[in-house]
DNA sequence: GTAAATTAGTTGGGTACAAAACCAATTTCG
DNA sequence: CGAAATTGGTTTTGTACCCAACTAATTTAC
């Protein structure tokens, strides 16, 4: 029993009868019905999933985007990187040194800016991404088992298009 | 799959062109077609307009939420707030604290059962909580705009089925 | 009726993130 | 050219979050 926190109450409360007012029937009220609510607890919802899944390997889901990216496009640059991840370039900075002094990537000085890192993977770091390729595949198979084969498609487009298109608008 | 701008480096780098392999086209692999990616870029993406959209508020955003919760279920038990918000009751702890702090909730001790509190809304707390709803309004009319409305139910009813089925798996 | 288990909420430790201020390398322009 | 603006990356600061361990109140079991 890890992270149901999201249903937990239900059947926590179903034991205990009516306490309260609001137990497993909460007014959610226009909440129910906006995007962004549900959109919020749908991502938690995955990533706890996926925290789960890759408990085996040893390195937190978050980096796996990170180690993907790096591995399809060797040689980029941390401000690129942090842009096709949808991070700060600040937020990178941990992350990329917790990867370097575990072995998992190489960051050399380019020649020809001197401000700029190239990064690339290692042997180590292509292993790596390679286990977590395997629990990210799974857990994306969960994902597509709920959504259904056929909504998956306009599924995806939708999310890309809020990514891309929100707050453009000002 | 094209899709070049996940990313506002886009425009950024469109003016300093080539300066490494990779940026306003990187390659995505197979993140460009798994849903738990998007997800958190398109979450990402509509919190941050979010944010914006509630600058005028003197109010954080993630508040929301747990204001709106409150009133439309006067009397609600942390725990109970906590679960139906999709958060750990510890992160509501100092967000309730300041939220008392300040004069929008209160929170008394239950009759029957000393341990848990009653959360209900003061009137300054209503008055936060409307104009908090004109923000969120506007944001989520954003999003149907970029959803389109004949995919609109479709597409919150499997953000619903996301959230409530994964995880429950093992 | 008391000891053990459970439950509501808090505390402490740790991670992930963004924003702003900053440094160093580089480009632009007067 | 040299000063100013820009850019890549880091540091600092502050917020949000989870989990595990804790305290106090309450329920269950013996």
């Amino acid at each position: 029993m890890k992270q149901e926190s999201l249903s937990r109450s239900a059947e926590a409360e179903a034991a205990s009868p009516r306490k309260n007012a609001a137990n497993e029937n909460v007014d959610f009220g226009p909440l129910a019905n906006w995007v962004g609510f549900h959109l919020r607890l749908a991502q938690t919802a995955s990533f706890q999933a996926f925290v789960q899944e890759a408990r085996s390997v040893d390195l937190s889901p978050g980096r796996f985007a990170t180690l993907l990216l790096i591995g399809r496009n060797p040689g980029i640059s941390q401000t690129a990187l942090a842009a096709a991840n949808g991070r700060d370039k600040s937020t990178l900075t941990p992350i990329l040194e917790d990867l370097e002094r575990r072995g998992f990537i190489v960051r050399e000085k380019m020649k020809t800016d001197r401000r700029s890192y190239q990064l690339t993977l290692t042997d180590a770091g292509k292993k790596m991404l390679d286990q977590l390729t395997v629990c990210a595949k799974r857990h994306d198979d969960n994902l597509d088992r709920i959504i259904g084969p056929k909504d998956r498609a306009k599924f995806l487009k939708i999310l890309q298009k809020i990514a891309t298109e929100i707050g453009r608008g000002e």
